[in-house]
DNA sequence: ATTAGCACTCGGACCCCACGAGTGCCAGAT
DNA sequence: ATCTGGCACTCGTGGGGTCCGAGTGCTAAT
């Protein structure tokens, strides 16, 4: 069946390409692959893949190289690799003495740029589904106050508020032992509900209501989503897949963050265990000719917090994907633990 | 006097290099400056110029740029420029509505990052300065705990701890309204000496120790001084200063963080308003062809904290020095009122 | 369906040369 | 003592032309 063949040329394309980073032509694959056939019949198939919108020429005297199209087709009939070993060992040893949530964050965002040298994106986990340990009002001022909240998963998220008016020591603090006893142990959708309540309690002081909000917005995993990054070197290391500012829109869009946020969400919705973007696919100009990874990870393997890779779209998929899978893999059982 | 009129060429020198990026020639500085003066003396000039280090030929028959020494000496003697005044209607707007100092350090690197077209740094304002005024103890498990202390100045830091053995609730509860007896109203300076007292108490718990240091150094600052980037994208921009690989390395360099913390610091304890590194003044590969201009910023005007740019050697030093002065300034008034 | 052979294309490397910006220096002017 | 005009020289850049070879598509033979 020569279909079968003719996906074996177009990985042979895809993996020559990625490893020269040079057009690779019909000759060349004949000779240094183990495809059997001469070079004719590869530029038969070639052919075809051209015709079916996965490989083209740069100009017309030069090998061929994937599309996007090309890379997605390849990504497609992957069979899932396995990490190498060495990586494996390098993610439980650099991250298992990490000390804290902070720390293993920032541990697994360099360890994930190293593996792939790629640039990394972590989110930190999100609070969402963790109850509110604790919840502390501390006055910075006459009139405003700063909200802390502490999660059962051991994050802290702040906002200040405030209090519209001067307010009286003793009130102050009553009111933070209520508001503390009011919130303890509930999730974030339980706090809700008791905390509008709370705040709407006959002879409750004004002040309550704002206060509740930021409580609530806290608990929901801060006033944003943050995101941390590593490895952006690997960016102006590509070489050739770059010209310089086309590197400077890429890193644009990394410090937005909120693009590459809705990406990744939207990347998260899909339901594969790793999902892929390639090039034009990512729907944002700047990432064009980027290609970009990620998976979940959160406890019980419930995807809610987001991690990845960027990179240029002529990538090293399944070693990419492998790693990418692994720390969301591994992060997942540290953030259960925590 | 002609060692007026020479630095006058240098002045110029820099100006056009900075301006144009090619080298500049003897006669294009008669035309265009208004030395006054013709080619061949310009000529002469800048053979003595060279003589002296200041300024360079890329290759025979081409025009001179400035050596890191001609930079050097082009910003000694340099009066102090005020910045321009669209640039400072855009400090105030800009940074006015911050709403808290999470994102008055988030805007104020921005800013700095956008006034300058460089990559903007900024500190976290340290605590170091200022008192502790609350410290919680809120336990994550059976022998871990999170110290959470928040400082007068509004900020929160926090690290976890491991008790070492399994403690019951009413003794963690003591312990931690005791600790924090022991904390309130303290600088991190009296709170070392105050809290190894805490923990040597008679029938004082095993696990004090560990709690006491982990507050001391929260309120040093955290376990880590932050600083936060903005402006990557700047670098790539900055066109055949550098060629790619050097501006990865010079990525490396700030991810380190340590490097650059190092470099600020040093610059600080130079007593200047606005300190500068030019080149390999930075004493450091990575950013040999690069300079440094950093401004420390605190209460008061204490420079207690730092900011600055960082940027390829041939920038636009009182620009960039009047908008590093300015945002500092800035700054330190709102940390003052906040 | 595959292969060998062949004519054809075309980008990149190389060479060569002319141009011109820029220099250093010297002799004369101020 | 300082500046200027002039002049010979350097050398990097850019344009134009040529050659080479990798790579292709097609066709006829297996």
């Amino acid at each position: 069946m020569s279909e079968d063949r003719r996906r074996a040329v177009l990985r042979a394309i895809v993996e020559g390409y990625v490893a020269t980073s040079e057009p690779v032509g019909s000759k060349a694959l004949a000779d240094a692959s183990a495809l059997g056939v001469s070079s004719a019949t590869i530029r038969n198939d070639m052919a075809v893949l051209e015709e079916e919108g996965l490989i083209a020429q740069p100009h017309t005297s030069a090998g061929r190289i994937p599309t996007d199209a090309g890379y997605r087709s390849f990504v497609d009939n992957l069979a899932a690799t396995a990490l190498q070993d060495p990586h494996k060992r390098a993610i439980t040893t650099f991250l298992s003495d990490a000390v804290d949530l902070n720390d293993v964050v920032e541990r697994s965002v360099r360890l994930l740029s190293q593996l792939t040298r790629q640039v990394a994106v972590v989110q930190y986990p999100s609070l969402r589904e963790s109850a509110v340990r604790r919840v502390e009002l501390v006055r910075i001022g006459a009139d405003r106050a700063l909200v802390v909240v502490v999660s059962a998963d051991a994050r802290v998220e702040q906002s200040t508020v405030a209090l519209g008016d001067a307010v009286g020591d003793e009130e102050f603090e009553r009111v933070a032992r209520d508001l503390n006893e009011a919130s303890v142990g509930r999730t974030p959708a339980a706090l809700l509900a008791s905390l509008s309540d709370w705040a709407a309690r006959p002879g409750q002081v004004a002040w309550a209501a704002p206060v509740a909000e930021a409580v609530v917005a806290a608990a929901r995993g801060g006033t944003v989503e943050r995101v941390v990054f590593a490895g952006a070197a690997n960016l102006a290391r590509a070489g050739a897949d770059f010209e310089s500012d086309a590197i400077g829109s890429v890193l644009d869009a990394l410090e937005e963050q909120v693009v590459l946020l809705r990406l990744l969400h939207e990347m998260a919705g899909e339901g594969q265990d790793v999902a892929v973007r390639i090039g034009a696919e990512t729907r944002t100009d700047a990432l064009a000719r980027t290609s970009v990874i990620a998976a979940g990870y959160g406890p019980g393997g419930d995807a809610v917090s987001l991690l990845g890779t960027l990179g240029p779209t002529r990538m090293d998929y399944p070693g990419t994907m492998a790693a990418v899978r692994a720390v969301a893999r591994y992060l997942s059982r540290v953030v259960e633990n925590e």
